[in-house]
DNA sequence: GATGAATGAGTCTTCATTCAT
DNA sequence: CATGAATGAAGACTCATTCAT
């Protein structure tokens, strides 16, 4: 049952690249793409420089690799969200709650973000990327909600039944929390809860009751 | 009449280091702190490496001078809010139109957002003048106006009267602009006018009226 | 028996930095330390700039490491002087000539005179580090020799009685060939037999026969 | 009567020069020729870099001209030593304390020995021209006297009747305070009493009365 | 596979020198 | 004369990449 040194060769073999990884995402994280040194990736894990060549072929193709890696769990979290049952307001309530968990509280897709702002004009590629693996998937499922909840009735049909805007306030969380680390702590719940508040009552007084 | 060669030493002594600023900005801007070269500045401007240099003692002196640079304007948009007049929602539209036309629609602002999150572990200062300077203002007045609004019973005392959540579509579309540039052009009125809708009367079907 | 390309990793990389001090050795004998290019030292040993670099961090170093290295040798002739015998005189008379032998004619130790003369002023620790292992032991045996010949009534209690002077022909010796190279052949064993005859004699007459 | 401000334009250009190669002087022996810059030295006197070179075409240039400046006044001393009178003894004794006194104790003669030392290599000349009017001429008439002093059978004919000893104590103590300054405060008279002493006594016991 | 010595292209920075004002 | 903005050649230092062991 022991864990530590059961590993085969194979094994070892096939972790030190997911090793590298993990190593060039903190370091990535840290100074960005230019500023990040290849031996400060291999010293986290304690190996030499040329381990890491040994693997990735140039300091770009580790980065797009760190990039795959960091990307795929994303999909899985997605996926789970088609079957929500429910009214529409709950399927939206769900939906984003969903969204919270998955991707703003998430380290990887929050830094995946910064990545797609800091890197995206050397690397193109992950602004496309990006968007039509996570940001399209959100908006298009957000869409779709408010979409059928129009058509049901049981939302307004106006100019805020808009994906864009109704998940603003999770990516905003996200940029924040990567500005500010959890040096400027946010009162999530509160924070969550003001979001669906505002969507589905708006902060107007309701006017309907005296008229 | 003729402009050019008409400036005088003094003149052009004073022009020179705005020339490089915006040179600096737009070299920043296109490929972050450590991937631009100073050389790359300087032929921005017709001049060479060390002209530079007589201006700003490092490369980190003078991306600080740029940040600063490019903050000044800001701090007037924010003070012109100060006179808005009329109903409290009336205010909050006015001054969440004001923040559209003067943040999120400002380029140096949005690639300042930018810096912020790319260059921030490098310059630590930038994310607290940031916030000092930019986001907290933001927020600040924004939940002025909304506390003021619901102590004269015109908002609902309610979580979504929370100014990180109402100003964050202002947020998100400043990142979708620095993440797809013109690439992807987010139909602006219909964005801000589902933002407003959203905020002074969320997407749920009036329930009083029907019940 | 080939001693080429025979050595061992381990002992190349013995090697390596030892041919680099004695390379920059010549290369800063030659320039100074400001005038002295690291790609010279480096080529003069046939690698490239970077390689210096894998051994001594900045050139600074690697000139405190060249000091370090030539200084080394020094220590083990000074001990050597310990066991001198017979009279004073001849004790003395030994303790110059190896002095004559150890530190005037040797290469390193002229050249290490030169460094503290001329970089001094950078490198203070220069300064002291010779002093007190190149200057002071050679002034305090040759006093402690005096001395015991003065209290042994074999040498005269007078002001010659003092090691600054007594060694003053070989620190000058030193100098002049700093200065000339080989290019002013002063005729050593001359200058070796009339620094004696001085010391132990003086120039005047003597006296008491005559009167 | 006053002095300030009197100088008419003719002097005050007759003066710059002399500004500079004070200012010169100072920079060099601080930082040696290589790590001067010609900024400092400018600085030093209130001007800009560019009014050196209204002076003097080039870095060398300058250097070259600030060793001639030194290097006048010392011509005046040795033409001095010419009428020394009594015996030979005493004309040694005066010649020598003259010599303490002018080139010892004379900061520019030492700084101009540390330079000869220093930048010797760089500048050829300066070696051959501190001989020829510095070295040269103490030791030819210091072996004058000496020589007329044996034939004159006031000296013995001994080995130790060389200049190149006689003096040693003296460019000894140069040495000494070029490397030390005022940091190692050595007993000047003592010294120079030491050395008068071991000139015309040496330091063994007189044999002659008891034989 | 892993190492780490070596490379060399690249970048920041300095500073002697020029020249229009 | 004096200035000081501008130059550009040079040099310290970095680091992605290679390759023999």
């Amino acid at each position: 049952m022991a864990k530590k040194t059961k590993l085969t060769r194979a094994e070892q073999k096939a972790l030190r690249p997911i090793q590298i990884l993990d190593a060039a995402f903190d370091e990535f994280v840290a100074h960005g793409f230019s500023a990040t040194r290849v031996e400060d990736i291999a010293d986290r894990i304690g190996v030499t420089k040329g381990t890491i060549y040994v693997y990735f072929p140039t300091k770009e193709d580790l980065f797009s690799a760190m990039i795959r890696h960091i990307s795929l769990p994303l999909e899985d979290l997605l996926r789970e969200a088609g079957g929500l049952q429910g009214s529409h307001a709950e399927r939206l309530r769900s939906f984003l709650l969903l969204a919270y968990g998955g991707i703003a509280q998430d380290r990887r897709s929050r830094e995946l973000l910064r990545f797609v702002i800091s890197e995206g004009s050397r690397f193109r590629q992950l602004i496309d990327a990006h968007f039509a693996e996570v940001i399209e998937p959100l908006l298009s499922r957000t869409q779709m909600i408010l979409d059928e909840g129009v058509m049901a009735g049981e939302f307004r049909k106006s100019p805020a039944a808009n994906a864009d805007i109704i998940v603003a306030p999770i990516l905003s969380l996200m940029m924040d929390q990567l500005i500010h680390g959890d040096r400027r702590i946010v009162d999530l719940s509160a924070y969550v809860e003001g979001h669906l508040d505002l969507v589905f009552s708006g902060i107007s007084v309701p006017k309907a009751l005296g008229d």
